[in-house]
DNA sequence: CTGTGTGCAAACTCTTTGCATAAGT
DNA sequence: ACTTATGCAAAGAGTTTGCACACAG
């Protein structure tokens, strides 16, 4: 359990991953991982940011993102088309995408009731397992 | 079946799709129809179209892709990063991702033997699964 | 002080678009 | 002939990079 609302512990957080707690780390750090699981992109926390007053540039963004994830601190998730979404719960589960507004949703493992993997070929094995659910709205039942 | 390696009706195909047989799109069709199920970018087929003596660009490549996708001739795959893979098998089917050279590879229907589906949320209902099992070579046992 | 992190802007990759020309029916 | 497709090159989106300055230890 680590979404805590009020504070929480981001420069030992950074500094368990080997990350020095400068000012953008700790406050992009404390937008991510303040509130509970998050998806984001690069655009939107950059965007966050400002709106926080945390003068940060895009670039620092992308940066500190690829930081926290090779830190294991998140995870990118894929997603056909341009954009990449940063989840902050890094632990194993999949997601629900709402293909209309782009929205992305944890599927927590209750709601998986069977999920068997396949066998890797030869000399291979499994480093992940991405599952995406599509979502569209269900259509009203007005006609056929 | 229309993994036929020889001759296939790719011109029945693009009009029973409600496309023109033109040219380029007959050519690209043989090249993607013609032998079994590929999972190729729009600059992998392009250099193969060029290698073939197609004269076909690359933005023909982007739309003819798109035109297939939305005909139901393709499936595009979604992976992280840039590139935007398009999937020859149309059926209901799942990936292993090479990790190391960015190999795609379909997952045989034999290879999952359970796969149950979560619950979609509320006025939701699922359209599509994507399913990418991540690979990696697995390591000898030379040491620690 | 020393070294790492940051900001900026330019570069880069992949993809899409606009318009004149060419090809299909 | 009339319509739709194609080629080219330029534009566009998202992301990465190089270098000088600023900040953390």
């Amino acid at each position: 359990m680590r979404s805590v609302e009020g504070k929480m512990d981001v420069a030992g957080l950074l500094k368990r991953a080997g990350l020095r707690p400068t000012r953008q780390r700790m406050a992009l750090g404390a937008l991510l991982f303040g509130s509970g699981d998050r998806h984001l992109t690069a655009e939107m926390l950059h965007m966050e940011a400002i709106q926080h007053s945390i003068p940060v540039s895009l670039a620092t963004v992308y940066n500190t993102l690829h930081q926290f994830t090779e830190a294991g601190l998140l995870r990118e998730v894929a997603i056909e088309g341009s954009k990449t979404y940063f989840d902050t719960n890094t632990s194993d589960h999949h997601h629900f995408y709402f293909e209309h507004d782009g929205m992305l949703m944890d599927i927590e493992s209750e709601m998986v009731p069977v999920m068997t993997m396949p066998e890797p070929p030869e000399g291979m094995e499994i480093s992940r397992v991405d599952v995406l659910v599509r979502l569209v709205a269900k259509r009203q039942p007005q006609e056929g």
